[in-house]
DNA sequence: ACGGTTTCCGAAACCGTTTTTGGAGATGGA
DNA sequence: TCCATCTCCAAAAACGGTTTCGGAAACCGT
């Protein structure tokens, strides 16, 4: 076991002190350049490393942005594909920067805090800035952590703090451009299956689709408006209900493209063809989207650029960039392929 | 901003020494019971937040475990799916031991030091231990990472240092039982579009259709062996050759789901039904698997076990743990759904 | 030769913990 | 009663950096 070597050991070897070699290593200007030279050299040779800890403690800065992101049982996030893309927009930003990514996982940190303490959990490794993917806005501990003077980037979940900023996609608009679409096909039953309805995005696209059924003059229907929860499976037995009703749609906006896979399976199993008997648009553009069977007619979020602007929210927060929108919307991309039609 | 409540404060205000204090919070035995009752309940009610660069300072441990995980336009790694999910295993598991994750992204650290420089990085933040997801095993500072002091582990990629362990499935095992469920399904010609070749995995799901091929005395055809990369499109471009063959296969061995996928989709274009004139068998059991169209028969791979295999690995060989094996295979079960049947 | 600036660097304080060492007082045994 | 042993805690030395403060040389102009 080597020892290792710190500013200390330089400061021997290289004859001045340690003050200085910092000064040098960090490229202070009050050293003179043989000087400097010299020492990194010698930095170089030895192999140098220093020591994060050391430097956080003194500097009150970790160059780390903090990553909340809820991964139980209930909560597959991790699994759900949508939020790795943008986890890692947010990577190649903010590593841009120079700063990397602390994924909280600790179920019993070192203060004897519970799972959920995330303001703790920041403070404790005195993070930059907090990134929050899929968690519970509601909660208690989310509020804390967002109301403290960590700088908070939310991703798709609405908050309100004094340094935080939220960034999603425009939901609203994405979801009256798919009903759009359905109408100019010729469609005039067009029938939903939302999101969880208690999340921002989950309301937001079933807004954008009233809006747009308003706007185009046609006729709403309750029962046409089905609840699922953005999983394949709930969208696979409202579907094969709203098949089932008398007068059936004859298309389907599904909130994710989870659930127009799930569509497209009911529609397999009642023996409906897609897009022949029945147009289905989803909603995220996930990779698979193109190689199901029939290519899937989506909204395409900009699942990097999310990840990106959150980044760029943090990085400027961080800089102390006054002001700063408390909100940020990106626009979604109609891409039309084979799932629609005309009727 | 009021101050940062420090063990000293609760020194102060408890009337005892930080050292006591220390020892308090730690669960040491040498205190007082209602001293230490005393000082826990200061801390509490102070909200005291310990702070981790101190402790990592003079321990020399961090509770953090580091991954490096290539994201670049040219290794879209985060894209795919199968790493999310392992990294959702490793997370639940070491967090479940008190551990963070530390997402490794910056593109220039405090040291100077370039974006490979892995082992510099890890020591930087003196993390515990390493993680090690798709990186290229031929890389000079992979192998200078793992050949140094902090124990690592490997996923899906062969790799050997005195402390690192590597986990993967048993590819080999499952890509025979692949093509041994075809041929119970009546199958003779059978083809395989495989994996990047220079992977791991890749030569494993090759080598283990080559072994199933021999051992039921299948003849061995050159032209039914393809090479893709792992995504659909290779897949989709070499499904269309084999289908173009003169004696086309009446089954098709693909490395990977998203590879069944894109086999599914050349043979959708080419008019041939699946599974009623081509049976097809994937590999990985991603999530969309079972709501593709049709339902896809695969070899699933234990994600989240394999997470935590990796997991364990890690905390067993920071904990000291002597005995540890250099490699660790998973089983992998043959799920057998809607894109196979009988010739 | 002398006061005033610069330029470069050393000394030391500090960041917030853990851990070692040792000592005061209480307790026990003889 | 006296020495040995515990129990509980204080003091201080680390850990590895950054940053402030001030001073010694070197330079300048007069």
């Amino acid at each position: 076991m080597e020892e290792r070597v710190t500013i200390r050991e330089l400061a021997r070897r290289s004859g001045v002190s340690v003050g200085t070699v910092s000064r040098a290593l960090n490229g202070y200007a009050d050293v003179r350049p043989e000087t400097r030279e010299r020492i990194m050299r010698l930095a170089s040779e030895l192999d140098y490393t220093p020591a994060a800890a050391a430097r956080s403690l003194v500097t009150q800065r970790s160059h780390v942005i903090g990553v909340f992101m809820e991964t139980g049982e209930g909560h597959p996030d991790l699994q759900h594909p949508f939020f790795h893309e943008v986890l890692g927009g947010l990577k190649q930003r903010v590593g841009r920067e120079g700063f990397d990514l602390l994924l909280f996982a600790s179920e019993r940190p070192g203060g004897g805090y519970g799972p959920h303490d995330y303001l703790k959990r920041a403070r404790h490794h005195n993070v930059d800035g907090c990134a929050l993917i899929g968690l519970d806005p509601d909660d208690d501990e989310v509020r804390r952590l967002v109301r403290g003077e960590i700088p908070c980037v939310a991703i798709d979940m609405q908050l309100e703090g004094p340094r935080t900023e939220v960034v999603m996609s425009d939901n609203e608009a994405g979801a009256a451009a798919a009903v759009r679409h359905l109408h100019e096909l010729g469609h005039r039953r067009i029938a939903t299956v939302t999101g969880m309805i208690d999340s921002r995005p989950g309301v937001d696209r079933l807004r954008g689709y009233r809006a747009a059924i308003q706007a185009l003059g046609l006729a709403y229907r309750d029962e046409y408006v089905r609840y699922g929860d953005f999983y394949a499976e709930s969208a696979r037995e409202q579907t094969a209900q709203l098949l089932a009703l008398d007068e059936p749609p004859t298309a389907i906006f599904a909130a994710a493209d989870m659930m127009a896979i799930g569509a497209i399976r009911a529609a397999a199993e009642a023996g409906v063809r897609v897009p022949e008997q029945l147009s289905i648009v989803g909603f995220d553009d996930i990779q698979l989207a193109p190689h199901v069977n029939p290519p899937l007619t989506t909204l395409r979020q900009d699942k990097l650029g999310l990840g990106a602007a959150a980044g760029d929210a943090l990085v400027a927060r961080i800089a102390g960039d006054p002001d700063r929108p408390s909100l940020r919307t990106l626009p979604v991309e109609l891409v039309v392929r084979g799932s629609t039609a005309a009727p």
